[in-house]
RNA sequence: GGGUCGCUAGCUCAACUGGCCAGAGCAUCCGGCUCUUAACCGGACGGUUCAGGGUUCGAGUCCCUGGCGACCCA
């Protein structure tokens, strides 16, 4: 809490002159008795209500008579000497405020006079059409709730500098209908996951984000440490380990939405911070996954957008209807012309057609290894249209059950839309001999230097030797899924404070 | 990590192949105006051109180093 001395008032920080009036405007409202951030003001409607009320109602002139108290920032103002229109606007609702000499009084208009485009206010007063049809509180008082002492942006080209809207994203928002948008979309794509899983009898969990041993993905961790335990802790790079060991406890459906970190580079598609939905269910497979995961992103689209319908790149996809599965095989196969391509093929082949792609094949890869980066290299960012890649191998999915027909791959699937991944999905592996085994191959790669290759983990491979059912699990990326329903090319859009260098000298 | 592009007034943008005092609109301030809709009219104020160094008679502009960001690639 700090008081602000006339000294305050005064003081011009460097690269601030530009406050210099508003701090002097400042300092006379408190010579004056004004308090500048008031507490206790109350509001009798939204702006939104009383657009919403009186829409199609009251003739130009006409006067409703019926009171109210309204508050927004100052967006707008347009001064005729005794007479002044000001611009509430709250959200996306704005709402006209008339302040007349004839009713506030000299002092009165004098105060209005003394408002900056910027300031939180409060008007109270009759509901009015104006001569000009515009509906108004025509104020009889007008209270300022928050004195702005920086100027906002441009009233008609907004704040437009990305670095700005990202660092100053009370300023985007203040400004800008665009950003509101995105976020209205993105609160309405977490409402649609949560009422659908809901709806299916999924229970809402809460999991650690402090694992003492990072699990449940492939990626590296963010480390911290706690002083009591003196005991090294990774922010959780997945909820996976954790949600198996609920529906272990004999939780059938249980799903959680929440932040994970991963410690990686910053792109249009990566912030180390993100949103992910991970579920799982007893008794499924990974077909079953698919249905799910089928509902869960229509439902958003329905629910955010009102269609399933969405644009890529400048061209339609449709999210409706069901969706293609491909082996991802398969796709390589085609991708490449090289139909003799299988994870049995002599390994040399394989470095051969993954060297004439431009793919630099690592000492210790091996064949699923090699035919997943062919994957991502040449077919992943040509799916556009909704697309289940399936049967991924057991060498690059560490988590996932043994496909019940082809042991080189598993049950797994990704869902492609638009040419990125939007979801993670298997029949879960659930024998712990096998986890084991798997993890210790896991650790050799981690040996040879795979920064990103799991540890073995023992409490869960202890969880698992008490007995898991069969389930499927599947892991969702929120923030692109709100990409692609909100249309937006970088998950810095749809993040409200992403992760960015500090300014200099901040 | 590599490449390309960008950074000029509070905001949005100008400024030719290096050449007059770096301009305009909005915002701000002063004056006028009781029905505006980005109100309007008159006037004024506002700059470390991202930072530092260099080339030049002269640098916003060219060169070097650094900062921050965007996009593409790995």
């Amino acid at each position: 809490m700090t008081t602000d001395s006339p000294a305050a008032a005064q003081r011009v920080e460097p690269g601030d002159e530009g406050l210099a009036e508003r701090r002097s405007k400042l300092a006379r409202l408190r010579r004056d008795g004004v308090d500048p951030y008031p507490v206790g003001v109350r509001v009798s409607d939204s702006l939104a209500a009383v657009a919403e009320r009186f829409a199609g109602r009251l003739q130009a002139g006409e006067d409703s008579g019926e009171r109210v108290r309204v508050a927004g920032r100052l967006v707008l103002r347009r001064g005729h000497g005794r007479l002044a229109f000001l611009v509430l606007r709250e959200a996306d609702a704005e709402l006209q405020v008339m302040a007349q000499s004839h009713v506030l009084g000299d002092d009165g208009m004098a105060r209005v006079a003394d408002l900056d485009v910027g300031d939180w206010v409060a008007a109270a007063g009759p509901v009015v059409r104006t001569r000009r049809g515009e509906l108004s509180v025509s104020a009889t008082e007008v209270t300022l709730l928050g004195k702005a002492l920086r100027p906002l942006p441009d009233k008609w080209h907004g704040l437009r500098d990305v670095e700005t809207r990202y660092r100053q994203r009370h300023v985007d928002l203040a400004v800008n209908a665009e950003a509101r948008r995105v976020f209205t979309v993105r609160a309405a794509v977490i409402r649609a996951l949560r009422a659908e899983l809901d709806a299916r009898g999924y229970l809402e969990v809460e999991t650690p984000l402090l694992h003492p041993i990072p699990g449940g993905a492939l990626a590296r961790p963010f480390v911290t440490h706690h002083n009591a335990l003196d005991l090294d802790l990774y922010l959780r790079i997945a909820k996976e380990l954790y949600l198996k060991r609920l529906v272990a406890g004999g939780l059938p459906r249980v799903y959680e939405i929440g932040r994970v970190f991963r410690n990686e580079g910053l792109s249009t598609r990566h912030n180390p911070e993100f949103t992910m939905l991970e579920s799982y269910q007893a008794y499924a497979d990974y077909t079953d996954v698919m249905e799910l995961t089928q509902a869960l992103v229509q439902r958003a689209a329905r629910e955010a957008t009102g269609a399933t319908t969405v644009t890529v790149d400048g061209a339609d996809v449709e999210l409706g209807g069901t969706w293609t599965r491909r082996p991802l095989l398969e796709l390589v196969r085609t991708a490449t012309g090289r139909d003799e391509l299988g994870y049995d093929a002599d390994p040399r082949l394989l470095r051969d057609v993954a060297a004439s792609h431009g793919v630099k094949a690592e000492d210790g890869w091996g064949a699923g290894k090699l035919v997943l980066e062919l994957y991502e290299k040449l077919v992943e960012h040509t799916l556009r249209e909704p697309t289940f890649v399936t049967d991924y191998p057991v060498e690059v999915s560490p988590l996932a059950r043994r496909h019940r027909s082809d042991p080189h791959v598993t049950e797994r699937f990704e869902l492609i839309v638009g040419g990125r991944e939007l979801a993670n999905a298997f029949s879960e592996l659930t024998d712990p001999d096998e986890q084991r085994e798997r993890f210790e191959a896991q650790a050799r790669a981690r040996a040879g230097g795979d920064t990103e290759a799991m540890p073995v983990d023992a409490d869960y491979l202890r969880a698992m030797e008490f007995g898991m059912p069969p389930m499927g699990g599947l892991g969702i990326g929120v923030d692109r899924l709100v990409m692609l329903l909100a249309g937006v090319p970088s998950i810095r859009d749809v993040i409200l404070f992403p992760t960015l260098r500090p300014e200099p000298g901040a």
